[in-house]
RNA sequence: UGGGCUAUCGUCAAGCGGUAAGACACAGCACUUUGACUGCUGCAUUCGCUGGUUCGAAUCCAGCUAGCCCAG
């Protein structure tokens, strides 16, 4: 019989994968991982993922599947991976997506390894994504219910861990993913979807960097793109490309963010047409297939998660690196965050966009 | 302290005697397993101050105050 090591969050969504997988007839393992501090969060709604109630939850949806239940204390790994690269990033001017970087270092690498000690074949998460093999080779594609797609977030798989891994939720739609799990008795059927990043609750991520890393973040000009002070920002990690809210610059019409100057601590702002490009280029580039196309080539890519895949010409320009040149220029192009390439349903692969020198920053 | 102009929401700005448009900012909500974007809702019983004219004034008149411009 094969082992499984399911990822549960105590959330629906992964209680339903340990369903399905016990299900199918595999000999499962529940785990959590614990990956930061939460215990001054009072048990208001929660919208993150591993705290005291959540791991009830999951705990005891195991129990109910009659599985062990394992918690991992994976703080320090998420701190480094994921905690400490998100503050330096916006320390850079750069916008980071930890949970990209969550799946990569934490699911993926460090639960993977735990999985491999305790003789697990798989590792399963809720994801909403599919793995197909063929022909000896493993394909990371969309899930069916195209709403909840999350093949976005998985980009940085290889063939080893698609090899090990399943998505049992990857071919059902989230109403009957609920449906189900109500079915079920879930104690949690009807939680809330999660949502924020897991380690910011309130929303206020600028103020967990700061109590992160203990400084203060220095204000400084919003400039125009001739350098025209228009204003005093709070701190250049408060700032996004593309942002409109929270600048607190009156104006004629709205400002928007179109760069961020670490070097001058300077936030530059425009209008929202000056936030159009065509060229994205990225780096940390994963191809899923574990090999670099030779040639340039069509196909469609998104450059945040909610993006709507748009259509582009890919130019390889590296092991892992490539510059994408969209048909239509995309808004706010931002560095920090991944752009994903698609062929159909099929995720071709994906990195992180990089900085370059424009005439904004 | 001679002349002229202007004073309406945090900012810009309609209004021109009939009972305070709009934009930006801001707040809340929705959307969302990242940050954003977006959408929806809210946001001056009051028009620099004090009087006056009028059934009725932000709108007319007078004085005061403040700012700007020109002349000294």
């Amino acid at each position: 019989m094969k082992k499984a090591l399911i990822a549960m969050s105590g959330g629906v969504d992964s209680s339903l994968a340990a369903k399905v997988m016990t299900d199918k007839g595999f000999q499962c393992i529940g785990c959590m991982m614990k990956l930061y501090e939460n215990s001054d969060n009072d048990t208001k709604v929660s919208k993150t993922c591993c705290t005291l109630d959540d791991a009830e939850d999951a705990r005891a949806v195991a129990y109910k599947l009659g599985m062990p239940f394992y918690v991992f204390n994976f703080k320090d790994a998420f701190e480094e991976k994921v905690i400490c690269k998100f503050t330096e990033c916006y320390e850079k001017g750069i916008t980071p997506n930890p949970c990209v970087d969550c799946n990569r270092y934490m699911k993926f690498d460090k639960l993977y390894e735990r999985a491999r000690i305790l003789g697990c074949d798989y590792i399963v998460t809720g994801h909403y994504a599919q793995i197909e093999e063929k022909d000896g080779i493993f394909y990371l594609k969309k899930a069916v219910d195209d709403t909840k797609d999350q093949s976005y977030v998985l980009y940085s798989l290889t063939q080893e861990q698609l090899a090990h891994t399943m998505f049992p939720l990857g071919e059902y739609r989230k109403t009957k993913v609920r449906e189900l799990a109500v079915e079920n008795n879930f104690i949690n059927a009807n939680k809330p979807d999660s949502q924020d990043i897991c380690f910011v609750p309130d929303g206020d991520y600028a103020g967990v960097i700061e109590k992160y890393t203990g400084k203060v973040y220095k204000p400084g000009n919003f400039v125009d793109t001739s350098g025209n002070i228009l204003g005093q920002h709070k701190g250049i990690i408060h700032y996004t490309i593309g942002q409109r809210r929270g600048l607190g610059v009156p104006g004629k019409s709205s400002y928007y963010v179109l760069g961020i100057r670490p070097e001058t601590n300077e936030v530059i702002l425009g209008n929202n047409d000056d936030l159009f490009t065509r060229d994205v280029y990225v780096d940390d580039f994963n191809w899923i297939s574990g090999h670099v196309p030779e040639v340039e080539f069509r196909c469609n890519a998104k450059i945040r998660y909610r993006h709507k895949e748009q259509p582009a010409r890919v130019i390889p320009t590296g092991e892992h690196s490539a510059h994408i040149i969209f048909d239509e220029p995309q808004r706010a192009v931002t560095p920090g965050q991944s752009a994903v390439l698609y062929d159909g349903d099929i995720v071709i692969g994906g990195g992180t966009i990089i900085r370059r020198y424009t005439d904004h920053d």
